[in-house]
DNA sequence: TCCAGTGTCAAACAGTGTTCGAGTGCGGAA
DNA sequence: TTCCGCACTCGAACACTGTTTGACACTGGA
C-alpha cells in the first residue's frame, strides 16, 4: 500500500482530486523557483520585509518557498548563517564614489550616507547587521577605498584603520536604535508618542533645583530629529580626523 | 485523595522521605529568600553571569530561585520588563566625579570609561543594554551632570543633548561588539582565532594589484586591540566637540 | 469564622530551531 | 535497460522557549 503519493498527486483536494495529471504536467515545479541559496535569501528578505526579525522564523521563510522548514537545512547551516547570507545580499548594494582626497570630507559623509540609506532599505536590516561582520568582496572593496581617500591627507594608517571600524559601529548602532524604536521600561507595547510622552512626563517632574539645565533644555532632548543627529555624529568624527590631518600636514609644510 | 502535597513534604527523596515534618519547620521558607522584584532581579544577574542572555529562560531564572516560571509572572509584565529590570539595576553602579568645566574633555573620556567598566561588568549586558535608554533617575543625573559640565565651555545646548545620546550610542555599540565576540559568517561556532585565521587568510588571498593598500596594512587591520580601539573612538568625538568650545570661546574673546 | 486578596505554581499552549531518517528523482555506469 | 549512488526533499519528532490559566495556599482583617 502507498502510504507517500508523487507530486503530481500531491494536489490540493478538489474536483479533481484523484485524477494522476500526466507526467509532463509538473505544477509543483512549475509554480516555484528551485530551492537555491539565492532563492531562500531571496524568501527571507520579503518574509522580513513583512514581519520583521522577531516573526522570521525557518518555518516562515519555507512556507515562502512553498515547502518544509526542513528543507532549507540542506541549503543552509542554520537560521544564523542564513542571516549572514541576507546581510551579505543586503551590503552588496553599497556603492562608494571614485575616491578624491582633496574632498576626503564630504566623501566621507557619503560613505556614511550611503551605508544609512542600505542598512534602511529593508526592515531589521540593521539589527541583523548588528555584531556581523561584511565578510567578502564588499569588506576588501570598501577597505581600499578608505585607505586610497585618506592616506593622502597624511591621517596615519592606523586610525585610518581604526576609523572604518568605528564608523562601521555608529552607522550600524544608529540605524539598529532607529529601526528598533524605542520599547517601553514596563515591557508593555504602546505606540511610540505615548512612550515619549511618558519620558518627558517623568523628567517634567523632577525637582527644579537639582536638575534646572535639563528642565531648561527639555525642548532640546526631546526633539527627535534623526537626520540631524545622525549628521552630528558623522560630523564629530570627521572633524575629529581633521586634527590628524591638519597636525600631519603642518608637519610636512611648516609654517613656524 | 491527595494529589498534592504541602510545602513540607515536597522534601527531596532521601532517608527522611515520606515522614511529615513539624509545622513550624519549613525548609523551603528558611531556604530561600522570598520572592520579590529585587530578588528576581538579582537571580536573573547571576544567570546571566552563568549562562549569558541566550541561556538565560524565565525557568532557568526560576530555578535558580528554587520556584516554578509561572510565578515570576506575578511579578514581572514579561522577559522584557525583566531585562530592563536587570538593565536599571545595573546602570545604577555608574558614578560620576564632580563636573570640573575646566577639564571637560578628561572628564567626558572619564564617563566613556565608566560606561564601559559598567556594561562589562556582568556579561551580556551591554547586548541587553542596546536600544534601551536607562530610564529614571541615573538618567536624568547624567543629563544634569553632562549639561553642567559643558554649558561653561560655549558648546551649543543642542550639541550637548545630542552628544549625550551619541556617546552613549558608541560605548553601548562598542560594549555590545565586545561582547558577542565575532561570529563566524558561515554560522558553526568555531575559536575566535581560528575565526579571525579565516578572515586572513581571505584577505591575504586578494590579487595584490587591485588590493594594494589594503594588503600592505594587512598588520593594521588584524590587530584587535580593543582598548585602543575604544579610546580613538572617544579622542574622534571629543576633539569633534572641541572645534564646538573652540569657535564658542573665539567669538566670547575675538582676537582677530 | 469567614472572606478577600496576595502570592504560588503544575499544567498546558502555541510556537521555536534543529535533527532524523525514510523517501524521491536523476545522471551515469554496467 | 537496469541498477546504483547521490543530491535533494520533507513529515515527524525533540527539546526547548515565553506566557496564560486556573486551581490552590496562606494571611490579615472584619
Amino acid at each position: 500500500m502507498l502510504e507517500r503519493m508523487g507530486p503530481a498527486m500531491r494536489e490540493p483536494s478538489g474536483p479533481t482530486a484523484g485524477i494522476p495529471e500526466p507526467p509532463w504536467y509538473r505544477p509543483e515545479a512549475a509554480r516555484r523557483a528551485p530551492l537555491t541559496r539565492e532563492a531562500i535569501v531571496d524568501a527571507a528578505l520579503s518574509v522580513l520585509d513583512a514581519v520583521g526579525m522577531d516573526g522570521l522564523s525557518m518555518r516562515r521563510v519555507a512556507q515562502e518557498l512553498g515547502t518544509g522548514a526542513a528543507s532549507l537545512y540542506w541549503h543552509v547551516r542554520n537560521k544564523d548563517e542564513l542571516f549572514q547570507l541576507v546581510f551579505d545580499r543586503v551590503t552588496r548594494d553599497v556603492v562608494l564614489p571614485e575616491p578624491d582626497s582633496a574632498h576626503w570630507q564630504e566623501q566621507l559623509k557619503v560613505l556614511g550616507y550611503e551605508m544609512r540609506k542600505v542598512l534602511s532599505k529593508h526592515r531589521d536590516v540593521a539589527r541583523i547587521s548588528f555584531g556581523r561582520v561584511p565578510t567578502g568582496p564588499q569588506m576588501a572593496l570598501l577597505t581600499e577605498w578608505l585607505f586610497t581617500l585618506l592616506q593622502p591627507t597624511g591621517i596615519p594608517d592606523r586610525a585610518i584603520a581604526y576609523i572604518g571600524d568605528i564608523a562601521g559601529l555608529y552607522v550600524g548602532a544608529f540605524c539598529f536604535e532607529e529601526s528598533l524604536g524605542l520599547s517601553s521600561p514596563t515591557g508593555e507595547d504602546l505606540p511610540p508618542e505615548q512612550i515619549v510622552e511618558m519620558f518627558r512626563g517623568y523628567m517634567e517632574s523632577l525637582p527644579a533645583e537639582r536638575f534646572p539645565r535639563t528642565l531648561a533644555s527639555l525642548e532640546l532632548i526631546f526633539d527627535f530629529n534623526p537626520e540631524d543627529r545622525f549628521e552630528f555624529g558623522l560630523d564629530l568624527m570627521i572633524s575629529g580626523l581633521e586634527k590628524y590631518a591638519e597636525r600631519a600636514s603642518k608637519r610636512t609644510t611648516p609654517r613656524k
